[in-house]
DNA sequence: TTGTACGCGTTATCAA
DNA sequence: TTGATAACGCGTACAA
């Protein structure tokens, strides 16, 4: 059956006494071949388990490959939005290079180069730490798509973040909250400041002064929940709620108060970003602003394979909306 | 600099004056060239961005591609072991694709055909839903390591399953525990197998009774912990402690026990395998028997990237330690 | 030290 | 309905 070494075209041809065009034709059905040779020459490949060479297929047409720039791997939300884009590229023939960029932002010119070299026909951008210029300066021939990542001028698929963290912002208002610090990340593009703009917006609507101190930022890093939460137990006066930019923050922010006896949502209220499973996992459970995390990855995969299709030129954003999902980490 | 469409080593060679074979030499170091005409094709090369392009390369020699066969992108465990995976193939010049199977055999034997066609070197291959001769009777120039997947007569990575399993079953007798349930995967390889093997060792070493009853199997779905406790309760007689075949089983077993009052470790132990951070996350803390997720992945992309370049013939299997970690969800 | 020419496995054009 | 044959972009004997 199989187990030798691969077969060409050409073997597949001679086994059926036909040139190596009509082997092609029939794998593409590019061209009319009398039935009974089609049936012979598909029952060889059958039986033979030939398959076609996809770098030599790459070489005369495309590629049908793209590259995944996964800023971490470890984080639920991104995994969730790969599992979109994957579903959707899967279902149109096309394979995904695994990239990850671990907040890197060398690692991630280094990937990008490294996708250019392997001919992929787009990339899916979900970070862009590196100089905008890389993107940008792409060969024409590879196609981009950017997820939250505030990179101008390209697809892009947002949440609608500002809206989300306002929403957020003003239910904790709503409790009672005067004093809400925002955890958020250092050196972070447009996309995930917008969380700050809606908590910003949040306190104006309700009067009450931007207090900077109250912002804390530090680089991603698994323990930047509790590292955070350290600081911010120095403050003078503690909050008494937390925004937290993104889900993954919490166990760690969790871990933090707990060791100063500090109860949540009793001495102080915590709402995450993304609605990952871990919301409701962890204890008590996570109040949220829900992102559509697969449907973003799906609508990136979406925007991509029109771009190269259909080779649109005009440029897509897409926002989509969040959700509240009110849980157990948060009361008056 | 670029946003041009892609050059070839034709472009660079016709610039610099000089024939293909030269720009070739410069680009592999594959023969003498003049140092002076190096560095003029060098710094072609580098104002035009060039690269060469992967898929030709591939035609001529190899695609430096491997396949990551991936049973469930949402399990933790994957995602520690892909990471080690990852870092080694990439620190070793080649790319991985990404084939999200989700437990699914079809659609594994599905994705393998594609890699087939990809041309990949090597296949990692975690799961082995589908028949195995799908795996067995590959082209030979494609290598395969497995890791847990119980395939014989193919490099494998796995942890020591029945140890870990007997270590975590003992350790709940030793705490008096003797009405234990074991939940674990439907149809699954032998791999996972040995944790069931290892239960009923302790069992015996205990002269504990061997109670199928206590042995309750679900297919591999996100609700199946919460399912399969549903089925626990319907027992007779409550057990005192459940051993879980995974770690993310957990948080669904914590639901439905939840739901009926019943606590842990107060009324019932739990232990997992895996040590994923879940473990942390989850309240209360979860017992585990930890494996060196990181590590597999890492000895894996070792033993395919040493078959492939040093076409090594004998078959490795290599047995990873475990160990018990002790938290919060066991106690007398 | 350099260049010519062939082959890797396809697809596509053109004649037959 | 079929078959030569020229690309696709690269690496490498071999010749110069």
């Amino acid at each position: 059956m199989s187990g030798k070494r691969h077969l060409t075209i050409e073997d597949i041809a001679s086994m059926a006494e036909v040139s190596i065009s009509t082997v092609s034709r029939v794998l593409n059905n590019s061209g009319p071949v009398r039935q009974t040779t089609r049936n012979k020459i598909m029952k060889i490949i059958k039986n033979t388990n030939y398959t076609p060479n996809g770098l030599a297929r790459g070489l005369r047409k495309t590629s049908k490959t793209i590259g995944l720039l996964i800023p971490d791997i470890k984080n639920l939300f991104f995994i969730e939005v790969i599992n979109g884009i994957e579903d959707y590229l899967n279902q149109h023939g096309y394979s995904a290079f695994f990239c990850n960029v671990n907040w890197n932002s060398s690692k991630e010119k280094e990937y990008i180069e490294l996708m250019v070299e392997r001919r992929v026909e787009g990339l899916v951008i979900m970070s862009a730490f590196c100089d905008e210029s890389v993107i940008r300066n792409l060969p024409t021939d590879i196609q981009t798509v950017s997820i939250q990542s505030g990179v101008k001028g390209i697809d892009s698929v947002y949440s609608k973040d500002q809206e989300g963290a306002r929403e957020a912002t003003e239910y904790l208002l709503s409790l009672g909250h005067r004093n809400i610090a925002f955890f958020g990340f250092k050196n972070i593009k447009d996309s995930l400041n917008n969380r700050l703009n809606g908590y910003k917006e949040a306190l104006q609507n309700y009067d009450i002064p931007y207090d900077p101190q109250l912002v804390l930022y530090a680089d991603p890093n698994p323990n930047i929940g509790y590292e955070l939460t350290q600081r911010l137990l120095e403050l003078p006066q503690l909050p008494t709620a937390i925004l937290a930019i993104y889900d993954q923050m919490v166990p760690g922010i969790y871990g933090a108060l707990n060791e100063k006896g500090i109860s949540v949502p009793g001495d102080i209220s915590i709402i995450g970003f993304d609605n990952t499973v871990l919301c409701e996992w962890i204890h008590p459970k996570l109040t949220t602003v829900s992102l559509p995390n697969y449907e973003m990855g799906k609508v990136a995969a979406e925007l991509l394979i029109d771009r190269i299709t259909n080779d649109r030129k005009i440029c897509k954003e897409v926002y989509l909306p969040t959700k509240l999902i009110i849980r157990e980490s948060t009361s008056n």
